[in-house]
DNA sequence: GTCATTTGATTGACTTTGTCAACAAACTAT
DNA sequence: ATAGTTTGTTGACAAAGTCAATCAAATGAC
């Protein structure tokens, strides 16, 4: 068998252990609901209208994947409980309109609880470290099963958190390892800069952004002190698979924003020819080539550049 | 409310939009399943039977969660298709081991296929790399909500490669922050060393070994010379939650073979007295205590120790 | 050894859950 | 106007699951 063939293999299986781990784990999860007086399926019922506006029947008979039929009993059932009111569309004499009474609500407000409760106890023993790896490890998967409903995937930009700056060590090193053959000096070059930041940066004046999404670093800078009135944007970097969200464009922004509420004259940053796309990011924000030198570094002959921005 | 708190809300928000997805991806595959002429629950039981070598019923209605009386008519039923087989215990004359006959072998070699290639589909679009890091975050998943499964798997030492420093950084920055309340400091200390040692260091008479497992970094340690044939031995580190395998004593007695095979005549190294777990293995492999010195680092007061090992 | 208790498997009697076909009323397209 | 859909409903069933009772074998206390 080739290797992409056994690797395929072992996710194959691993996918099938995954479902059967989490059949059993969302059984479970469902026995606590019925602790409830409404069947699982009334519940998602009553879960769907409680959190949308106004649904027909056959919305939610899609929606849920529920017979019809078997829908059209069970909301008699909740009809005839007072907990969910029917009035004819006005749009659509066929159809009805279908929402919670008070009661409904109520009944609804109760289940939330105790689903959102049943989920809190078990998110508790992970810390809240251990909650954000689960959570970002489920959207990374619903984002791979599911790429309509995570088509913009969101983001945010932060100040870096301890254990960060390791991750940007890495990634930039196995990054550039990967895509330009840089040796393993240039880890160690940025691990060198970015531990010199760590131990004496002034938080007033100088700064370090994170990209997060799902749980995960995927893009950061650095802004320092220069001297003379000079800010310096440094190891700017953004993860490829998230590449055309405009991350590496906010960092950049993040800076210099940073660098003009702070009081800087002016901006600068080095970089190498190569690396095509950060280039743009730098003209697009302002930034002008004002020197190119070659140089040997990292096992390569490359070609530096500096780059200024008056602010 | 607080940040955590609102972190808190926010996972539990995250986990149950999850498992509302997950409901109806799984909800999908077993519709794939019911082309098959066995019901779910059927279906469940073959499987169970096909992976396992001998089950009783009492197992079979535990492990799947199954009422005894609705399994044994499900039973009785396979039985009557010849799927199945039944024979008494021989330690326990109540029981029934169950078995799979051959048409019951074929029945769950047919299942199997069509769950393999079932799952095969979904993978195919994503490609190698997107398949392993879907089956990468089920895993993570997996051992966050069920700790218990993490068997015994095996660690391997192995020199470093690029991309491991950043880990190991990170890892320890994060670990002493958390445990001993060390600030972002002695994260950029550590980034430091480490970054000057991957720019300069010698092959020949200077390494780095990284314990490996489960394709995790979660050891490391760094041997460096320290000038006039004294080896430093620096930055060990254990992930805790893979301690008491051992990892830590193997990479320090790596580092003292290769200390003895490379010429060194004795080695040293520093550490703080409340690091107690270190401290026993550089005493098992016979360092001695030789100079202790109060210091201020990393915004607490520690107590540094100096151990010497002559070679 | 005996006797009460527990455990493994089964059965009868039942409820709940879900499916299928048929149908009327309302809508859509032509 | 009319043929064809769509929406919601009902009757008739089948499948899935539950509960209490039962029996036989095993276990534990004495």
């Amino acid at each position: 068998m080739t290797q992409t063939g056994q690797r395929h293999e072992e996710a194959i299986a691993g996918v099938r252990d995954f479902n059967r781990f989490y059949t059993r784990f969302l059984g479970a999860l469902n026995e606590g609901l019925l602790r409830s007086p409404y069947s699982l399926s009334e519940s998602r019922i009553l879960y769907e209208l409680g959190t949308r506006h106004s649904v027909t029947a056959s919305q939610l008979s899609a929606e849920l994947g529920m017979d019809p039929a078997y829908l059209s009993r069970l909301l008699k059932k909740l009809r005839e409980a007072d907990l969910v009111l029917a009035s004819a569309s006005a749009e659509d004499g066929r159809a009805t309109v279908l929402s919670l009474s008070k009661p409904g609500r109520e009944a609804f407000a109760n289940l939330d609880r105790a689903s959102h409760e049943e989920i809190s106890n078990i998110l508790m023993p992970l810390g809240p470290d251990g909650a954000s790896t689960l959570v970002g490890a489920m959207q990374r998967i619903r984002a791979a099963l599911d790429p309509s409903t995570t088509e913009n995937p969101p983001y945010v930009i932060r100040p870096h958190r301890i254990g960060d700056i390791g991750i940007i060590i890495s990634r930039q090193g196995a990054l550039y390892a990967q895509e330009y053959g840089w040796d393993g000096t240039f880890e160690g070059f940025v691990a060198e800069i970015a531990g010199g930041f760590l131990k004496s940066y002034d938080p007033k004046r100088e700064h370090c952004w994170v990209a997060e999404r799902h749980a995960e670093v995927v893009g950061s800078v650095f802004l320092v002190d220069a001297g003379g009135g000079t800010a310096k944007l440094r190891m700017l970097w953004v993860e490829p698979s998230t590449r055309g969200l405009g991350i590496g464009g906010r960092l950049v922004n993040e800076c210099i924003r940073f660098a003009r509420d702070t009081g800087y004259e002016r901006m600068t940053l080095w970089t190498n020819d190569i690396l095509v796309s950060a280039r743009r990011i730098y003209e697009k924000a302002g930034f002008r080539l004002v020197a190119e030198e070659r140089h040997h570094s990292f096992g390569k002959d490359l070609v530096g550049q500096n780059w200024d921005l008056e602010l």
